[in-house]
DNA sequence: ATGATCTCGGATATCTATTGTCCGAGTTCT
DNA sequence: AGAACTCGGACAATAGATATCCGAGATCAT
């Protein structure tokens, strides 16, 4: 079970986003982080198809977050980068073999798949509770009180 | 984030195997499962590996439990088929870029893969109280208590 | 004791999905 | 009106999972 590379790049894209008003390019995310600036793009177009964040084109255009960062949850970022398909897909092996039960008497799921799918519920509920806001005060204490102004000195920086 | 998909064969094979003391030849259970039957081999050879069950080579062989089923999780073998990577990986992504933290102040690993791994330990937790005892007692309540039975009948068989 | 048969185990191809990249359409500012 | 910069989707390369096969080893019957 291994999640998309790209969810790191995106969260870490939003925690960013949060500390601007002012519409932040692709590029100049790519390098705030260090990441490669094609891929980071793909990761923030599946931000935006989401709804999470809306993008200006043009001149001085960029990616801002649709909503305040308290009402985003990391979960709906996971989703957005790594699809909203649960990780375990019951191919409904009670169904098969010689002893397969017919399809009429399946009206609940597997009770593996129940199992897999509390799991998967409880994941969730984890991630919906951690907003970007949160994660942002989180780094920020982390560093002193340092990372996230250093953040909004740079994003208000002219690029050379 | 995506699964493997012999984790449900494995358990599968798993609940099967706890209503036999007798071995069964992987054979066997790909032939009851509807599965393909090398793949169905080589996800035993995993389990085998991570001593969930044990095996018994020449005629007559194949694979038992090691342990009652009862003492057996669901997260075990999920562990054993997927691995046991954490599915989020963290790449340091604030130690790169120009606002680059040194290593040195990244005693606590990041605030985000603090987050992810909270998430994923209350998936293992979920996982982990779930027993293949349980899923096999889930699965025979679900067919009014006929799904067992026939599997300990079938098994018995000789195999024509 | 010996042979034959059946078992597991690891090494080996195929194939899908993720990763990574590029160029065109559209918009904004000058 | 022009030019430069932006996003957006379409296009290869790569890694991992999927699926398979044959050899090593043990057991049972003779």
């Amino acid at each position: 079970m291994k999640m998309s590379n790209g969810v790191e790049w995106a969260l870490h894209s939003c925690v960013t986003l949060s500390q601007s008003r002012e519409p932040v390019p692709a590029a100049r995310l790519a390098e705030l982080h260090g990441t490669a600036p094609a891929y980071t793009a793909k990761q923030l177009q599946a931000l935006s198809r989401a709804g999470i964040v809306g993008s200006t084109m043009g001149q001085s255009g960029g990616y801002v977050l649709t909503r305040p960062a308290s009402e985003i949850s990391a979960l709906e970022v996971v989703r957005a980068i790594d699809g909203d398909e649960p990780a375990y897909r019951c191919t409904e092996i009670r169904q098969r073999g010689p002893l397969g039960i017919p399809a009429e008497r399946c009206a609940r799921p597997c009770a593996i798949a129940r199992a897999m799918a509390a799991a998967q519920d409880a994941w969730s509920h984890a991630l919906a509770q951690v907003s970007i806001a949160g994660l942002a005060a989180d780094i920020d204490a982390d560093s002193d009180g340092t990372a996230m102004p250093d953040v909004r000195r740079w994003l208000a920086t002219t690029r050379n």
